[in-house]
DNA sequence: AATCCTAATATTGTCAACAATAAAGTGTTT
DNA sequence: AAACACTTTATTGTTGACAATATTAGGATT
C-alpha cells in the first residue's frame, strides 16, 4: 500500500532503503516503533534478505538503531539530539558558505537568485505558505552545500546527515518559523557569497542555522509540555 | 591467518565488520583491492550472508565502495580526500575542543596531562619514536571528542569518520611528522582547555589538525612523485 | 593481428529454510 | 494476588541454493 512512487533501482535493497527512509522522514513508520522484518518484508513484496540490507543502511543513516537478536526501531526525536545535530550542522554548513563563496560560478549564482525569487513568489501567492523543498534541487541549504566542492562534506551532508535533519524540519519546525523571515537570511547569505565574503558568509549561515535550532527547540518543548 | 585477535562479538556481522574494518585500516586488504564474498566468506569462515551485511556497514564508513551487480572495493587514498577530509575535521574537532573547554571536568582534564606526560616519557625513552595511538584510550583527539559532549559530534567523529582519518594517519603521516612538536600542539591545547578559553581551544586544534594536513599532503605528493 | 560477437564461467543479488535467541504466555508456588 | 519458573511462540541470525548480472575466454570476421 506504500510504494506510490517506486523508484526503479538497480538492486531490490537499495530501493527498499530509499522507500523506508522516506517512510520514516515523513512519519509514515512512527517514531519509536518497531522494526518488523517479516512484516516489512510481505508489506513491500520483497524477502528478508534485501530488508534486512536497508535496515543495516537506515541504521548508518541514523534512522533507526539496532540490538543484537532483538530488531530494530526508528529512533525517537528528541530536542538535546536535535541540538547536538544542530550544532554540527553549525559548524559544517557555515564552512560550505564560506567555501562557496570562494568558490561558486556566477551562472551558479544566478541561478540561486532565481531560485530565491520563486521562493518569494510561492509565498506572495500562497499567503506565507512554507515551501516544500525537501531534499530536491529546490532546497538552498542543499544548493550551497554542493556549491561547497568539499566531496567528503557534501557526502556527509547530503547523504549522511540530512535524512536526519528532514525529519526535525517536517515534525516540528514549519509551524512556528518564518518563513519570510528565512528567505531574508537565505538572500543575505546568498548575497555574502556573490561578494566573495566568505567569513560575511560562514557567520550568516551559522546565525540562520543557530535561529532555527532555537525556533525548533521551543517548538519541541511546546509539544513535550501539552503533551502532558 | 588474519584473525589473530577475534573479539567475539553478539553477533557474527558485527564480528567481521570489526575484523575487515581492522585489516583494511591497517593495509592488510590493500588500498582499492576488490572484495571477494566467497574468498572472504571462506577466509573467515562464515557464509556470505553476515559477511555482506559487514560490507554494508564498511560501504556506510567510507572504507569501501560498492557497485550493484559488480561487487565492492577498498577505498583509494588520495590526497584531495584527504584535503577534504581534514578541512571537516577542522571544523568539527575545532568544535569538539571548544565545547571540552566550557564542560571538562577537572579529572578528565587531569587525566588528560597525565596522558601527555606519558607520551612525553615515550618519546624521551624512544627516541622520539611516534607513540601508537590508534584508536584507543591513549588517543589524544578522542579524548578531547569525547569531552565535547555533543553525543551527535562524538558518534559522527569516533565511529563514522576515524577508520578513514587512522588510514590517512598510518598510511603516510608518521614518517614525516614530527613527534614533539605534536606533543607541544596537543599540551598547548590541553592549557586552554584547562583555563576555559574555547575560542583559542577551538583555533589551537584547527591550526594543530591544519598543520597536520600539509604535513599529509607533501608526504602523499612525495610518495606520488617517487613512484613515477 | 585486432576487433567484434558468442559461449562459458564466476560473482553478486535474492530467496526460502534452519538455528539461536528473545518475548509472550501458562501454570505453579509462596 | 504476585512472583517465579517453565513452555510455547515469534523474531532475529545464519546458512546454502537458485536467479540474474557481469566478467572472462574463445572463436569468427575484417
Amino acid at each position: 500500500m506504500s510504494n506510490l512512487i517506486s523508484i526503479k533501482s538497480a538492486t531490490l535493497s537499495e530501493d527498499i532503503a530509499q522507500q523506508l527512509t522516506n517512510a520514516i522522514v515523513q512519519g509514515d513508520i512512527p517514531q519509536g516503533s518497531k522494526i518488523s522484518e517479516p512484516e516489512l518484508a510481505k508489506q513491500y513484496g520483497v524477502s528478508r534478505g534485501p530488508l534486512r540490507e536497508a535496515i543495516v543502511k537506515l541504521e548508518g543513516l541514523g534512522l533507526v538503531t539496532r540490538t543484537a537478536n532483538v530488531g530494530a526501531r526508528v529512533i525517537q526525536l528528541n530536542t538535546q539530539d536535535m541540538l547536538d545535530t544542530f550544532a554540527m550542522r553549525e559548524a559544517l554548513e557555515g564552512m560550505a558558505a564560506r567555501l562557496a563563496a570562494s568558490s561558486m560560478p556566477t551562472d551558479e549564482i544566478n541561478s540561486l537568485y532565481a531560485l530565491l525569487d520563486k521562493h518569494q513568489a510561492h509565498l506572495d501567492a500562497n499567503q506565507d505558505e512554507h515551501y516544500v523543498q525537501q531534499g530536491g534541487n529546490d532546497d538552498f541549504h542543499l544548493r550551497i552545500i554542493h556549491a561547497s566542492g568539499n566531496g567528503k562534506l557534501i557526502r556527509l551532508l547530503t547523504e549522511e546527515l540530512y535524512a536526519v535533519i528532514r525529519m526535525y524540519r517536517r515534525h516540528t519546525a514549519d509551524q512556528r518559523s518564518d518563513p519570510r523571515q528565512a528567505l531574508r537570511e537565505h538572500k543575505a547569505i546568498l548575497d555574502a557569497i556573490a561578494n566573495h565574503e566568505g567569513d560575511l558568509a560562514e557567520l550568516l549561515m551559522r546565525r540562520h542555522i543557530s535561529r532555527a535550532s532555537k525556533l525548533l527547540e521551543q517548538a519541541m518543548q511546546h509539544a513535550v509540555a501539552t503533551s502532558l
